[in-house]
Parts: structure tokens; sequence; C-alpha cells
DNA sequence: AACGATTAAATTGTAGTCGATTTTCTAACT
DNA sequence: AGTTAGAAAATCGACTACAATTTAATCGTT
């Protein structure tokens, strides 16, 4: 008969990430507390900074997010002045997000900040590298084994 | 005049982390639809065969999460009949989490279903402890920079 | 032009997560 | 004993996250 191997929580893989995506979640809450932003929102705008004007289904592709996540998280965002919303003329399907002034100007003050926050971690650039390295292959895993994402 | 940095989404730790931790999510969930258990509570679950019967309050330190999350997942553990909670005669502030039959009989099936996905993984066991060690080294980095978690 | 299929957002319902507060109980001290 | 300080759960409010459905617009095909 073969033994069932009984379970670690510590040595699993899929606890030290929901663990560390956490604290990270923490660490950026405070980190971005001057600019009242969680870190969802705040992932939502560097990918505005990089590619604004998007559709909401194009930042959900970035993001992973469905509109679910991302309609009620935008309008939160539009209604503390960071972006607007409006429907395209050429297709009203469709949604088109664009920055403010306030996200334009306020751009570089926030990349100052998370940058000098991100210091004080003392990671070393091989660290960050040999974590991402792994943490990709690992994606690539969970990918195949997930029902395909059928991301672009 | 110094240059401020862009920030690049795909190149972030927290970014790549935050995705797998999504990633994962499913994973188990997936995995786990036999059972009809969340990520959350299987990893409570998880716990408590090692450690049951146990407070709310040590849960949570294991698990690092706060009553304010525990409370309602372990009522929805009760009502699906893998837990009990009661008060502790000594101390009637402590709640006590004790483990039905159920989850007792279960705990095997929920161990293979879950060792045999991570199979399909297909990671080596140098690829998770290396990914592991990165990650515990990121831990503690978040560690010293967030408030300090008051863990024991 | 008209019907059916597809698509983009929005909506709804369930579950997690945390900060902050409240409630209840215990402990400690005068 | 009585007051106060502290601890453990529960509660409340705000925000994510996702599955499933709905609504509205567009596209394709006849």
């Amino acid at each position: 008969m073969p033994e069932t191997q009984p379970i670690r929580l510590d040595s699993q893989l899929c606890f030290q990430i929901y663990t560390a995506n956490k604290k990270f979640n923490k660490f950026y809450q405070d980190a971005l507390k001057p600019f009242n932003l969680t870190y969802p929102q705040y992932i939502a705008l560097l990918t505005l900074w990089e590619n604004a004007p998007m559709s909401v289904k194009k930042i959900g592709k970035h993001l992973h997010l469905d509109s679910g996540t991302l309609t009620p998280l935008l309008k939160r965002l539009e209604s503390h002045g960071w972006i607007t919303r409006n429907r395209s003329p050429h297709d009203e399907r469709t949604v088109i997000i664009q920055l403010t002034d306030k996200a334009l100007s306020q751009r570089d003050a926030v990349y100052d900040r998370v940058n000098s926050c991100q210091d004080l971690l003392n990671l070393t650039n091989d660290q960050i590298e040999d974590c991402m390295a792994t943490l990709t292959m690992l994606d690539e895993h969970l990918d195949s084994y997930n029902n395909r994402d059928t991301d672009e």
C-alpha cells in the first residue's frame, strides 16, 4: 500500500508565492500611500503610462484581469481624477481609457517613490533576475496546465 | 537633472508574483473542484490536518491572516462540514477549531489529488527549491521593510 | 435589409483580504 | 471587589478577483 505523502504548508511553493504576494501588496500599499493608490490601481496606471489610450479589453490582456474586476477599479481611478472613460466613436462597445493631466504630471513622482522604496529592499539585480527567471518558467508550466489563457 | 526611470510592468518582480499567485489559485481551484474547496480553504485545512485542534489566532499565525479573513472562511468550512467551531471552556474568548470525521476521512484523498496534479506541472525538485530559496529571501526583505509582522 | 453569431462592458453573486472598530472575556492591580 | 489594560473574535467597510449572465453594438452571411 503506498503511503499518502503529508503536505507541509511551509514547503509548498504556492504558499510561498501566496505569502510573498500579500507582503508585496502591503509594501506597495504603504509606498503609494502619498498617492492614495492600491497595488492593482498602480499597475493599471503603469500600463496606461506605457500605452494610453487603451481599451478596457487591452488593459485586461496586459494585467490578466477581466471586466468584472476592471470596470469598478477603473471607475475608482476615474473618480479620483487619474483617468477618463469614454466610449469609442468608432465602436460603441469599447471604452477608451485616457490619462488625465493629473496622471501625466504625477507620473515621475510615482516612479521616483516606487524606485526609492524598492532600493530599500536591498535586493541585488542578480537576485531579482534569478527570481524572475524561475517564476517565468513556473508561469509557463501553470499556463500549460490551466485552461490555456487565450492571451495574445 | 536625473532622468526618472520608466517602470516596465513585465520586468517587475511584484507583477510576476502577482500573476503567479493568481495562476496558482486557479490551478488549485480546478484541482480541488471534486472537494469544493478554494485555495485559502485548502491551506486552512492543511494547517489543521497538521495541528488541530487550533484556535483561530493560531491558524492566523500560520497563514498570516487575521480574524477578519478567517472568521467568514472558517464559517464556510463549518457549513460544508469540514470543521467545528467552539468556544474554549477555559477561555471564552478563544474559538477552538476541530476537524470533523469528514475532514479526517477525506484527508488522504485531498493529498493524493494535489500531489498528482502537482506532478503534471513538470517542475523538477531543483527548480522548485531554487524558486523557494529566492522567495524565502525575498520574504525576509519584505518583512524587514513592512511593519515588522509580530509573528512568533 | 435581416438574422444570427460574436464581441466589449457591465452587472451579479460569491469569496478573499485587510484596516479599523466593537464586543466580550480575562488578567492585573490597587 | 472594582477598575483598567489587554487579548481574541467578530463585525463593518472598501477593494480585489472571478464565474456567469446580461446588454448593447458590430460583423457576417444570406
